[in-house]
DNA sequence: GCGACAG
DNA sequence: ATCTTGTCGC
């Protein structure tokens, strides 16, 4: 499957809506949560969330094969589709070059941009004027440590899937408001909580 | 053989 | 990711 990812820009015209999509988890369920962003105000457009029942388990390099299911229903459930997604895990920056965003960008068939807090592989480069340091790894670049805030580590972001590494470099920029965290991945994380938390008390009562 | 290991 | 305990900052 990796070698259906495209990295060129295939964007059907400029980016105007940007989802960010996040998945939590509760005792046996997945909650998939996207939202959807217009890129220039930042402001909320849309969001959704699902719960399916949980059917793979957290395997470090494995991890799309647990997290497609809810995020493909979740993205299932929207009224209009955002022109990029962001999602929360890596994309090619991988050691089969394909993370979690290669994975729902190739079933999506739709451009996505991988932004996880850790590395997983690649052995990071130097920090330039644009406040990113090239990832390397296999002798290719993989995608970028990206310095958000001065004296706060990096996220990563690497291709999802029909994209360039400099457009989604672009619009995770564009996305990241002197915070860490992009917004589209910070608010699909906190609908992700609270639909959640939802599911935990509505559990807490049925078992009395 | 041992440790590391996105979320 | 989840859970738990505790601290720091706006």
């Amino acid at each position: 499957m990796a070698r259906r990812i495209s990295q060129q820009d295939s964007l059907s015209r400029e980016v105007c809506y940007v989802a960010g999509l996040d998945v939590a988890y509760t005792k046996n369920k997945s909650i998939g949560a996207v939202a959807i962003l217009e890129l220039n105000s930042l402001s909320l457009v849309e969001s959704h969330t699902v719960c399916v029942k949980t059917r793979f388990p957290y395997i470090s390099t494995l991890l799309s094969f647990r997290e497609v299911p809810p995020a493909v229903s979740v993205m299932e459930a929207l009224d209009y589709q955002p022109d990029v997604v962001i999602v929360d895990g890596h994309g090619i920056m991988h050691p089969y070059r394909f993370g979690f965003a290669c994975h729902l960008g190739l079933i999506l068939g739709k451009p996505t941009i991988g932004v996880a807090k850790r590395p997983l592989v690649g052995k990071v480069g130097q920090l330039n004027d644009q406040n990113w340091a090239p990832v390397i790894d296999g002798g290719e670049v993989i995608g970028v440590a990206l310095t958000v805030v001065e004296g706060v580590k990096p996220i990563y972001v690497s291709i999802g899937h029909m994209i360039s590494l400099g457009k989604a470099i672009e619009v995770v920029k564009h996305c990241t408001s002197n915070h860490r965290i992009p917004k589209p991945l910070s608010l699909a994380h906190s609908i992700a909580k609270r639909a959640q938390r939802t599911i935990e008390e509505e559990r807490s009562v049925s078992i009395l």
